[in-house]
RNA sequence: GGCCUGGUAGUUCAGUUGGUUAGAACGCUAGCCUGUCACGCUAGAGGUCGUGGGUUCGACCCCCAUCCAGGUCGCCA
C-alpha cells in the first residue's frame, strides 16, 4: 500500500467535465466497479460528489496489472489526463469524459464488504460506516447539513442569538423519563440529560436576550418508533414580548425559506391555522394529514334512538358515533379487506368497526338489522354516500373514536393509494387544551408542559371546568407528522403557582422541582413564547425517508442500543465504585 | 409490557400437503476478453437453514421456549 506523498488532489470527481479536456488531474477516492476487459481496465472512482471513470490501457503493462488488482472499495489515487470518452454514459454527470490514468496508487485495500445495497437494517447499522457510503445516505446527511445552515442563517438574520444550554441538568420527573448520569463528586446524586432546553431558554428571556435559538441535542428515555429516537435534535427557539401570531409569523418565514432552498417549493404564507377541536372532529387527530379527504362525520344524532345498543350505549356514556365515507373505493375494499380493517382499529382499542357498503345490489351492512329504514337513509344522507361508497363507523368514548377513525382514514388512504407524495401540506394546529385528565394518575396533567400560558378568555374556568381551558399552544404539522410545537409561556408568578396547584403539586413539590424558575420569575420576567422543531423529523420528511434512522449518522435501534459500538454496556466495577453506584445486574464476565 | 412481521451462503432472496445431495443473483477465487459503464464468458470455493428443546421413521418446513431486527399499541410533560 502506498501514500500520497508528492501528489495533491485536484478536486472532487464531478468537478471536472468536457470543459477540462486536456487537463492533468489527480483524483482520490474509493474504487467502485472495476471492469476488466483484458487489455483495458475501467474503474469508477467515487468520492462524496459522485463518480469519475478512470481508464487504464495496455500502453503501460505494469500500470494495467496494477489496475487489474484493484477491487471494490479500495482507496485509490489516480493521476491522468481528462479526455473525451469514445462511448458516452448519459446517466452520470461526468459521462462525457474519463481520466486516462498515468499514475495509480493504491492507498488502502478493502476486504469484501459485509453489506451490499438493500442490506437489512441490522447489517446496515452494524456496519454503519459502510452504509453511510451509499449515495442515499450521503444525500440525506448533506440535506441535513443544509437545513442546519438555513436555520442558523435565518434565525440569526432575524435577531436570534445561538446560545448553548447545559447537557447535565437537574432531573424533572414530569413528562418523559430522564436519562440519568451519576455524579462522582456528589455521591448518590444524579444529573439528568435534557429532554429539551425548555427552562433554560425561558431563563434566557428573563436575562434579556430577547431572541434565542439553538440546534439542541435532546434525550428521552422512552420506546422508539420509526420517527422517534431516544437521542434527537431540536431546532429550539424562544422570543420575548410576543403574541402567538408573532411566533407563527417568524417561523412561517423559516419554513418558507427552508422549502424554497431545499426543495424549490414555494410555500404560501400565512399557513392555514386549525383549532385543535376542529382537527380532532374532522381528522380524528391533532396532527391531521390534509392531503386527502375521508374526513370524520358525527352521526350520533342520526343513531341516538336506534336499536343498536353498541351505538346508543356509547352516546349515553358521553361518547359518540362517528364515521368516514370511503368515497368510490368500493372496488378496492373487499370483504376480506374490510375485515382486516376491523382488526386494525382494534389496536386503537375500538371494540369493532361497523360498515355500510353501497353497491350495484343495494345497501349491505352487518348492522342493517338494527337500524330502521329511516335511520339507515339518514346516515347515508349525512355521509353524502352514493353507489360505490363504503361507510365505516366507530362508536365509543370520543378518544377511542378519534384515535381509531383517525388512524383508519390514514390506513385506507395508504391502501387505496390516495396520498400524493409530491404534496407538502403544512398547517398550524392551535388552541390546544391546556390540561388533559390522566386516568392513570387521577389528576390533570399539562398537555404541553406546565409553563404553557392559558388563553385569557378561558382562564376563569380553571377551577370549575379545567378541561375547557385552552392554551396559547400550537403545533406545526406537515403531512400528518408533528414537525414541532410550542406555546406562549406563563410569565406571571401567581399564575404559575396556580398552574402547579391545578396540576396537583404541593408548594414543596413545585419548589423542589422548579424552584429556580419560580424564583427567577420574581425578578422581572418578560412575556415570552417559542417553539421547537424536531430536526430529524424535518429532514426525514424533506428527504422522503421512511425512518428517522435514515437521516441520523449513527442512530439507535428499537431497544435503544447502538449495534455498531455496542452501547450501552457494562462498566468496570472500579468505575461504579468511584461513582458510588451499585447495580443489581453486573457484568458477569 | 402487549400484538404483528421477519431471521436460509459474505450480501439480497427463493425454497408446500414434512421425503434422497438446500437453490439463484451479487460478491469472492482462478482463467479468457481493447470501449466497458448492472461488462461478457468458463470453472471453483462458500451453508451447524438465528439458538435450544420437542413431535416424527424422517424437520428449513409442524409445536414450545428463547435471542436478534423491524413495525405498532401503551409510553413520548
Amino acid at each position: 500500500m502506498e501514500n500520497i506523498e508528492g501528489i495533491y488532489r485536484s478536486g472532487l470527481a464531478t468537478e471536472f467535465n468536457e470543459n477540462n479536456i486536456g487537463q492533468t488531474v489527480t483524483l482520490m477516492g474509493w474504487a467502485g466497479k472495476v471492469r476488466d476487459i483484458g487489455q483495458l481496465v475501467f474503474i469508477d472512482l467515487r468520492d462524496r460528489s459522485g463518480i469519475m471513470q478512470l481508464v487504464v490501457e495496455q500502453d503501460d503493462p505494469q500500470l494495467l496489472k496494477k489496475a487489474q488488482g484493484v477491487h471494490l472499495e479500495y482507496v485509490i489515487a489516480a493521476t491522468g489526463v481528462i479526455r473525451q470518452r469514445s462511448s458516452i454514459n448519459p446517466n452520470i454527470p461526468t459521462g462525457q469524459v474519463e481520466v486516462k490514468v498515468t499514475e495509480l496508487r493504491i492507498l488502502s485495500k478493502s476486504e469484501p464488504l459485509p453489506i451490499q445495497d438493500n442490506a437489512n437494517e441490522e447489517n446496515r447499522l452494524q456496519y454503519r460506516y459502510l452504509d453511510l457510503r451509499s449515495p442515499e445516505m450521503q444525500a440525506n446527511l448533506l440535506l441535513r447539513h443544509k437545513l442546519c445552515n438555513i436555520t442558523r442563517n435565518y434565525y440569526s438574520d432575524n435577531g436570534f442569538l445561538e446560545i448553548e444550554t447545559p447537557i447535565l441538568i437537574k432531573s424533572t420527573p414530569e413528562g418523559a423519563r430522564d436519562y440519568l448520569v451519576p455524579s462522582r463528586v456528589h455521591p448518590g446524586k444524579f444529573y439528568a440529560l435534557p429532554q429539551s432546553p425548555q427552562m433554560y431558554k425561558q431563563l434566557l428571556m428573563l436575562s434579556g436576550f430577547d431572541r434565542y435559538f439553538q440546534i439542541a441535542k435532546c434525550f428521552r428515555d422512552e420506546d422508539l418508533r420509526a420517527d422517534r429516537q431516544p437521542e434527537f435534535t431540536q431546532i429550539d427557539l424562544e422570543m420575548s414580548f410576543v403574541h402567538v401570531d408573532d411566533v407563527l409569523t417568524v417561523n412561517e418565514g423559516f419554513l418558507k425559506k427552508a422549502f424554497k432552498e431545499l426543495k424549490g417549493i414555494d410555500i404560501e404564507t400565512p399557513l392555514p391555522r386549525m383549532p385543535w377541536k376542529e382537527a380532532m372532529e374532522r381528522f380524528g387527530s391533532d396532527k391531521p394529514d390534509t392531503r386527502f379527504g375521508l374526513e370524520l362525520v358525527n352521526i350520533s344524532e342520526q343513531v341516538k334512538n336506534c336499536g343498536f345498543k353498541v351505538f346508543t350505549d356509547s352516546i349515553e356514556n358521553g361518547g359518540s358515533v362517528r364515521a368516514i365515507n370511503a368515497k368510490g373505493l368500493g372496488d378496492k375494499l373487499s370483504r376480506k379487506t374490510i375485515d382486516s380493517l376491523g382488526e386494525f382499529v382494534k389496536t386503537y382499542r375500538a371494540k369493532g368497526l361497523a360498515w355500510i357498503a353501497i353497491n350495484e345490489e343495494g345497501v349491505k351492512s352487518p348492522i342493517a338489522k338494527f337500524l330502521s329504514e329511516e335511520e339507515l337513509s339518514a346516515i347515508i344522507a349525512k355521509m353524502g354516500a352514493e353507489k360505490g361508497d363504503t361507510i365505516f363507523i366507530v362508536s365509543d368514548k370520543d378518544k377511542v373514536v378519534f384515535d381509531s377513525l383517525g388512524a383508519l382514514r390514514i390506513e385506507i388512504a395508504k391502501r387505496c393509494d390516495l396520498i400524493d407524495n409530491e404534496k407538502y401540506n403544512l398547517l398550524w394546529v392551535t388552541e390546544f387544551p391546556l390540561l388533559e385528565y390522566s386516568e392513570e394518575e387521577n389528576r390533570y396533567t399539562a398537555m404541553h408542559h406546565p409553563f404553557t400560558a392559558p388563553m385569557d378568555e378561558d382562564w376563569e374556568f380553571v377551577d370549575t371546568d379545567p378541561a375547557r381551558v385552552r392554551a396559547k399552544a400550537y403545533d406545526i404539522v406537515l403531512n400528518g407528522v408533528e414537525l414541532g410545537g410550542g406555546s406562549i409561556r406563563i410569565f406571571n408568578p401567581d399564575m404559575q403557582a396556580k398552574m402547579f396547584e391545578v396540576l396537583g403539586f404541593t408548594k414543596e413539590q413545585a419548589e423542589n422541582r422548579f424552584g429556580f424558575l419560580i424564583d427567577a420569575f420574581k425578578y422581572g420576567a418578560p412575556p415570552h413564547g417559542g417553539m421547537a422543531y424536531g430536526l430529524d423529523r424535518f429532514v426525514m420528511l424533506l428527504t422522503g425517508s421512511e425512518s428517522i434512522r435514515d437521516v441520523i449518522a449513527f442512530p439507535k435501534v428499537q431497544n435503544a442500543s447502538e449495534l455498531m459500538s455496542g452501547a450501552p454496556d457494562f462498566v468496570d466495577a472500579k468505575q461504579l465504585e468511584e461513582l458510588n453506584v451499585s447495580v443489581t445486574k453486573a457484568n458477569e464476565e
